[in-house]
DNA sequence: CAATAGCCCTGGTGGC
DNA sequence: TGCCACCAGGGCTATT
C-alpha cells in the first residue's frame, strides 16, 4: 500500500511531467473514484493547466490553472500512471532489461512510458486501460494519466485551491516525519498518557502524517522498540531512537523508489527497490539482519505485525 | 476524550 | 476441478 515514500516518489515522478500539461478530457469509469459534481468536471478540470504536483501525508495534491486542485489518496491499491503521448511504437516482442538499471533521471523506454527516476526497465505495468482503471485524464498532446485501483478504496476529489489546506482531510493531519517540525519532544508529548499499542500510535495520522503498516514495523524494528508496547511506557531514549528510525526508514525507501511489492507502481508504471532492503515487513519465518533470530509475525490493534522476537523485547 | 470494532472492496490463498 | 471462507489493510464511523 502507497505509504509515504510511496506517494512521494510518484509525485516526483509526476511533477517532471504533469506541469505544462493541458487537460483535454476526463473519463470517469467508477463514479466514487473520482468526487465532483459532474458540472466542475467540465469546467474545472477539462481544459484546466496543471501547475503543480504536491504531497502532504499519503495524499497527492494536483494544482489546477482553474483554481482548482485534484486531491488523491491511493489507498492501498490506487496507481497513477502516467503514459506519453505522440509515438506509441508498440514493441510486442521487447523482453524485460536488466532489472536493477542506475538511477536514470529521465529518459525515454521506448514505449511510449516516460520515466523520471527510479528503475526505468523493472516490470513495467502492463497494456492501460485495465480492468482496474477507474479514471482517465487525457491531455491535449495526447498523453494520459491513469488513476487505476483494484480494491476501489482509493480516491480523487476536486476542491478549490484556497482550501486545500482546510479540506477535512487534512485537518486532523499531524506532522510531516521528514519536516523540521518533527521533532523529538513533538514525539513525546503525543506519547504522554497514551495506552494504546504504540504502533497503533504510530498509524495514527494526526500524531504523524505518512506512516503505513510497511514502515510502522520498519521503523520500531531499528529502534527496537516492541510495537505492542504502551505509547506511555517508552523512555526518553527509545523515543529518541524512534524519532530517528522513522526518518530514516522513510528516507531510505524514498532513495529507493518507494517499497515494492503487489500493486505499488510509480508514475511510470514502474515497481520500487526497498523491501529487498526490508528489515522485518513481509519476513516472517527468516532470520532477523541484525541478531538472526526468526521473525515473527504478530497482530496489533487488527493489523499484521513483524518483529524480531530478540531486538524487540516486550518488557 | 481515548480505545476499539466494524466496514468499505477485490483478488489471492488454502481447505475440502 | 469447483466452491467458499478467509485474509490483506487506511481511514472513516459508531460504539463503549
Amino acid at each position: 500500500m502507497p505509504e509515504l515514500p510511496e506517494v512521494e516518489t510518484i509525485r516526483s515522478g509526476l511533477a517532471e511531467l504533469l506541469p505544462g500539461q493541458r487537460i483535454a478530457g476526463v473519463e470517469v469509469l467508477l463514479n466514487k473514484s473520482l468526487s465532483a459534481p459532474e458540472s466542475h468536471i467540465t469546467t474545472h478540470i477539462a481544459g484546466a493547466g496543471v501547475t503543480d504536483v504536491r504531497r502532504r501525508g499519503k495524499i497527492m495534491i494536483v494544482d489546477l490553472s482553474s483554481g482548482y486542485s485534484l486531491l488523491v489518496h491511493l489507498k492501498m491499491t490506487g496507481q497513477l500512471v502516467f503514459e506519453a503521448g505522440g509515438q506509441q511504437p508498440a514493441k510486442p516482442g521487447t523482453g524485460t532489461n536488466e532489472p536493477h538499471s542506475c538511477p536514470n533521471p529521465t529518459s525515454e523506454t521506448g514505449d511510449g512510458r516516460r520515466v523520471a527516476g527510479g528503475h526505468p526497465t523493472q516490470s513495467m505495468a502492463g497494456d492501460l486501460p485495465d480492468k482496474t482503471t477507474r479514471v482517465i485524464f487525457t491531455f491535449q498532446d495526447g498523453s494520459k494519466l491513469f488513476f487505476n485501483d483494484q480494491r476501489t478504496f482509493g480516491w480523487m476529489k476536486l476542491v478549490e485551491r484556497s482550501k486545500v489546506e482546510r479540506d477535512k482531510c487534512f485537518m486532523a493531519m499531524g506532522v510531516e516525519p521528514l519536516g523540521s517540525q518533527f521533532e523529538v519532544c513533538h514525539l513525546k508529548s503525543r506519547l504522554k498518557h497514551r495506552k494504546a499499542a504504540i504502533k497503533t500510535l504510530l498509524l495514527d495520522q494526526s500524531h504523524v502524517a505518512g506512516l503505513g503498516n510497511i514502515y510502522a514495523d520498519e521503523a520500531l524494528h531499528l529502534a527496537q522498540v516492541h510495537p505492542s508496547r504502551e505509547g506511555q511506557s517508552l523512555s526518553d531514549e527509545e523515543i529518541e531512537r524512534l524519532h530517528a528510525a522513522i526518518i530514516k526508514v522513510l528516507g531510505d525507501s524514498i532513495q529507493a523508489g518507494g517499497t515494492s511489492f503487489t500493486s505499488y507502481v510509480n508514475a511510470n508504471g514502474i515497481t520500487g527497490d526497498y523491501l529487498h532492503n526490508a528489515r522485518v515487513y513481509r519476513r516472517q519465518g527468516e532470520p532477523c539482519r541484525a541478531c538472526g533470530t526468526t521473525i515473527d509475525k504478530i497482530k496489533v490493534g487488527q493489523r499484521g505485525t513483524h518483529i524480531c522476537p530478540n531486538c524487540q523485547k516486550l518488557t
